[in-house]
DNA sequence: TTGGGTTACCACGACC
DNA sequence: GGTCGTGGTAACCCAA
């Protein structure tokens, strides 16, 4: 039901668009990206810590993305098992 | 068992590194990042459904980034302004 | 100086741009795009031509990506083991 | 050599794929990524030196950009052009 | 403190 | 229309 402007509850459109699930989908949005931002500051923190430490972040840093590339490999190679499966008709 | 020889208590290092604290760590940052990452898909799924309620996903990106800048904006008025109230005396 | 458009011969500069070094840029440029845009085009024709020999392009991508990936990784682990050398003090 | 065992002439398959096509299309497919590669950073290189001679890399960029689109958009004109004189019987 | 290099994120376009 | 890969931008880090 398009509602507009004469609307005064529930429901409410603008101009044809859903006013309130778009107002909720960008604060939805927002409060995602406010705990992406958190978690970024935490990690950030955690090298701090490190290097306290006595640790070289650089290196933390080079680990952590070899770590995540074997990782990704190990994916990968699985992808292709499953695609070489299912071109020789093996579901 | 993770100790080295010469190690004679809790704080096990190798090569004088805390090796412990290390992994420890790497650890904490790739949790961190796992949940980073949870989150972007989160976003990223919003997204999905707004578009699939008819809304244009790079009309809601346009508006949140604007969003965003008038926060940045409304602190920075907000730091000027202590600034100020700061130079003439008032707490 | 900064010429400007009195200027008749080498070294011409408009409003304290130096204006052939800049259209030489742009024009070199402009020809490593062209260049690069006919290497997209003969890996489209390649894959064309495998699939046209019975291959699924899909399958053949997989095997592209899985062979970066490889050797990214034996390019971080020795970037890793230069690391550990630099922190140990193995010039 | 690469054939193998119950393979009697030159096309070599296993399991009914032929290998050999393959592994040549692969790796031609890698030589050409490669090159693309090396454009890519020839490209960036051409950037560098640009900005280190003063240039806003951002507006070389968009100068190309923008240079394109005429491009594109004088083709169509073209294009556009010949269909009407061929609808008139202009050869 | 700032400039330069590097990295991660984001938006666009190509391809399917 | 959905997915994937690529290019551009902005943030971050280090070095000078």
């Amino acid at each position: 039901m398009d509602d507009d402007q004469t609307n005064t509850e529930g429901g409410n459109t603008i101009g044809g668009i859903a006013a309130e699930a778009l107002r909720q989908a960008i604060e939805r949005i927002e409060r995602l990206e406010e705990e992406k931002k958190a978690l970024s500051d935490d990690i950030k923190e955690v090298y701090g810590q490190a290097k306290a430490q006595g640790f070289d972040p650089k290196i933390i840093r080079q680990i952590v993305r070899m770590r995540k590339m074997e990782e990704a490999e190990r994916e990968e190679t699985e992808q292709l098992l499953d695609l070489y499966k299912a071109a020789i008709g093996m579901a």
